[in-house]
RNA sequence: GGCAUCGUGGCCGAGUGGCUAGGCGCAGCUCUGCAAAAGCUUGUACAGCGGUUCGAAUCCGCUCGAUGCCUCCA
């Protein structure tokens, strides 16, 4: 009845690094926890990466006919700026240097954020969470873990305390790390930290009297530790226990492997199943990062307006790059591959609009059935899009054979394979066709449309030096006339 | 220094113990008044050195190189 019951999908898991095949606690129902931005300041293209890969994973999951919670949240407050000596909020800091209410600096980036995600088509996450907005839920969790006696209270701030959760269980299983290789390698150099120990990390921390955001506590006043906020958020919407939490590679150490440790404390048990990690995407081999200024942003990308591009680029091309390489492997960002990328782009937008009007036959020569379950087989394979595009392209192949009468194909199987196509191209890889959601399409067209027939006109005459001035003006204004062979088209680049 | 990942043809990028990934570029061809666009055809690559094997780019070891994390980070 759903797609999933005849599918075996496996993931990746990077809790033990392994291909496993996925199995969801309810039967029908995935829950899916993302670690959302630090709305501190523009989202960049390095951050959309992460968002974009898990944007498909959703996309795939609900094709399959899978019900998702997906609960990615927005970092409003918690995260420090610079060393823990310092212990300004990063929100705060920001603030300071604008001029602006902490929450007007939110607002701003939220707004950017989502902004910037619509234009790449994503889809809405079902909950939307921000940290702020629980800080009674994480004060309670803090309760939790010093009732536990896993973490200690100093100076008004709260601690996890590490080397006890050692004890009876495995703080570093996520990141492969070793505690004692941790305090091993640690320099004996954070000479007034009043932590236990430098592994420790914090759940609740005092607000110096400077500091803007900060709220009550049994502590006193203050602000949340780092990594509570996901434990808070993704076990009041998902539960204890939950299929997968998702993330960029980068917070894999320490982020996530504090959330393990913190949920563990409270619970007893892990909190999640299966650990999805995102690889980054690089600029000149470099993490793309907000902090070194090596980034870039999709507006820039959008607008050509960077040294590194030589044009702009539409939000579906830069899509289709992502999607063109694995989303665990890390990938680098360059005017050359954008540009191979738009090509090849076009070419399968250009086969999806010749399919709609291929003709039909009484049989097939492409095996549509066999070229499906390929399709299926490499997202099922921990959704390998890069596979997936090049049976697209297979596909786009017959179709440019049937068009020019080298292979039939049936209707049967022509309506699978559009069905298929589409499915694949918009549902589940979310790239969008850019030729078809202008208004003022319908009056460009008309015009070129006229010039297209005076070019003809002329070219009848044997007057090439009005055609081509036609066909050489409109190719300045972006407008591209192409010659085939049941008449002239155009399109507007 | 520790932990981890990776090194594929001109570029991007999959995959894998023996069977053409794919895209772009280049070249050739078709089409065209000439172009452009489009379509077709074409590439035996897997860092280096050893080892395991009937057979490795794919497994193991070492060397070299790159990146990420170890501090906020997608």
């Amino acid at each position: 009845m759903h797609l999933y019951q005849d599918q075996e999908l496996k993931i990746y898991n990077s809790l033990n690094g392994k291909k496993e095949v996925f199995t969801p606690l309810n039967e029908g129902h995935i829950g899916m926890y993302v670690c959302g931005p630090t709305v501190y300041s523009n989202v960049h293209l390095g951050n959309c990466r992460t968002f974009m890969s898990f944007d498909m994973i959703f996309r795939y999951f609900r094709h399959l006919g899978y019900k998702v919670r997906y609960v990615r949240n927005i970092t409003d407050a918690g995260h420090l700026v610079d060393d823990a000596e310092d212990g300004e909020d990063k929100i705060a800091k920001k603030a300071r240097l604008e001029k602006l209410e902490p929450m007007e600096v939110v607002q701003r980036y939220t707004v950017d954020f989502h902004t910037i995600l619509q234009k790449f088509n994503f889809l809405p996450p079902s909950i939307e969470p921000t940290a702020t907005g629980h800080i009674i839920e994480q004060i309670e969790i803090i309760k939790d873990i010093l009732e536990k006696g896993y973490a200690y209270e100093i100076n008004d701030s709260v601690y996890f305390d590490v080397s006890k959760f050692n004890e009876d269980h495995e703080y570093g299983k996520l990141s492969g790390r070793k505690l004692e290789d941790m305090i091993a390698n640690t320099r004996e150099l954070t000479a007034q930290d009043e932590k236990k120990s430098p592994q420790d990390f914090a759940l609740w921390k005092k607000a110096e009297p400077q500091h803007i955001m900060r709220w009550p506590s049994p502590w006193g006043d203050g602000f949340p530790g780092w990594h509570l906020e996901c434990t808070a958020m993704s076990t009041k919407y998902l539960g204890e226990t939950f299929d997968i939490h998702g993330g960029g590679m980068d917070l894999k150490f320490p982020h996530h492997e504090c959330e393990i440790a913190q949920a563990e404390a409270c619970n007893g048990h892990s909190p999640v199943n299966y650990w999805m990690h995102a690889n980054m995407l690089t600029l000149n081999g470099k993490k793309m990062a907000k902090s070194t200024g090596n980034s870039i942003l999709p507006g820039e990308i959008f607008s050509g307006n960077n040294a590194l591009l030589s044009k702009a680029f539409s939000p579906s091309v830069v899509r289709f790059f992502m999607l063109q390489a694995h989303y665990t492997s890390i990938l680098d960002l360059s005017n050359d591959a954008l540009l191979a990328s738009e090509k090849g782009f076009n070419r399968l937008m250009d086969g999806l609009k010749i399919l709609k009007n291929l003709d039909t036959a009484k049989s097939s020569d492409f095996d549509v059935p066999a070229w499906k379950k390929k399709c299926y087989e490499a997202m099922n394979d921990d959704f390998n899009t890069p596979i997936l595009i090049a049976q697209l392209f297979e596909a786009v192949k017959h179709i440019n054979a049937i068009k020019e009468g080298r292979e039939n194909i049936s209707l049967e199987d022509k309506n699978e394979l559009q069905t298929t196509m589409n499915a694949f191209v918009f549902d589940v890889l979310g790239l969008e066709d850019k030729n078809d959601n202008e208004g003022d399409t319908d009056t460009l067209s008309s015009v070129v449309e006229l010039l297209i027939q005076l070019r003809k006109e002329a070219r009848d005459n044997k007057d090439f030096a009005t055609s081509d001035k036609i066909r050489d003006q409109l190719a300045a204004v972006g407008i591209q006339l192409k010659d085939g062979k049941e008449g002239t088209t155009f399109s507007v680049s």
